[in-house]
DNA sequence: TTATACTATCGCAATATTACGATGTATTTC
DNA sequence: GAAATACATCGTAATATTGCGATAGTATAA
């Protein structure tokens, strides 16, 4: 055992689940409000900017390249890269959906 | 090595990412969920409904109320759960802020 | 009191994540 | 071509997570 059963759920808990593990961790968190202050591409000075080892920061991007929320491309010598708009805002609305107004005014126990 | 290095963060995005965390597993998407549907105390349904064994369960339950966002009460021989509303709030505003537009319409690479 | 029901915790095994040095690959510079 | 730069990937160690059976604790029922 342990592997997650994703059979028990439904593929939107499971697609909430996989999203939320993207931004499990600060190091990413880092990586994606950088991007999204620079607003641009954003080319080399990634490594820097954590204070991580760079196969420990390169790891990080791939895993959110592979989420899908950011993008990278070669530019020369270094890789170039951005916010995924798309895939960014389809985060937003699952969350925003997750975390709906649902009435919770009062809690019971 | 292999334990986050969470002083090279800020304080914010080490709480987003203990946030998502929190978030990053079906089991406990399907419990929150639950919780929200019922809008009230929940007491002793969950392991049926989860299909989880009982101490998978129980260990989901308390990592969910180690993260604030759930609390349960003893209500006779069974435990209550509901969903703190104000923790959940405060989860729905950091993930708002974090998501927050940015101009994000172009993708640059 | 004894039995029953509900939940938490312990202990363990399987798997996943985090981190980094070493190495490989591609591009630029000299 | 040779050296330097920028990243990615591999291999490995440390740590964390997931899952469950077994067990312990507590409250109700008989």
């Amino acid at each position: 055992m342990g592997a997650t059963k994703t059979n028990l759920f439904t593929k939107q808990q499971n697609e909430i689940a996989v999203m939320a593990k993207a931004l499990a961790h600060p190091a990413r968190i880092a990586i994606l409000q950088y991007l999204v202050k620079k607003n641009a591409c954003v080319c080399g000075d990634l490594v820097e900017e954590l204070g991580l080892a760079q196969a420990t920061t390169s790891q990080h991007l791939k895993e959110l390249k592979t989420a899908g929320i950011i993008q990278g491309s070669i530019e020369g010598a270094s890789v170039c890269y951005c916010i995924n708009p798309i895939v960014w805002k389809q985060y937003k609305e699952l969350f925003n959906t997750f975390f709906k107004d649902v009435d919770l005014q009062a809690s019971c126990c």
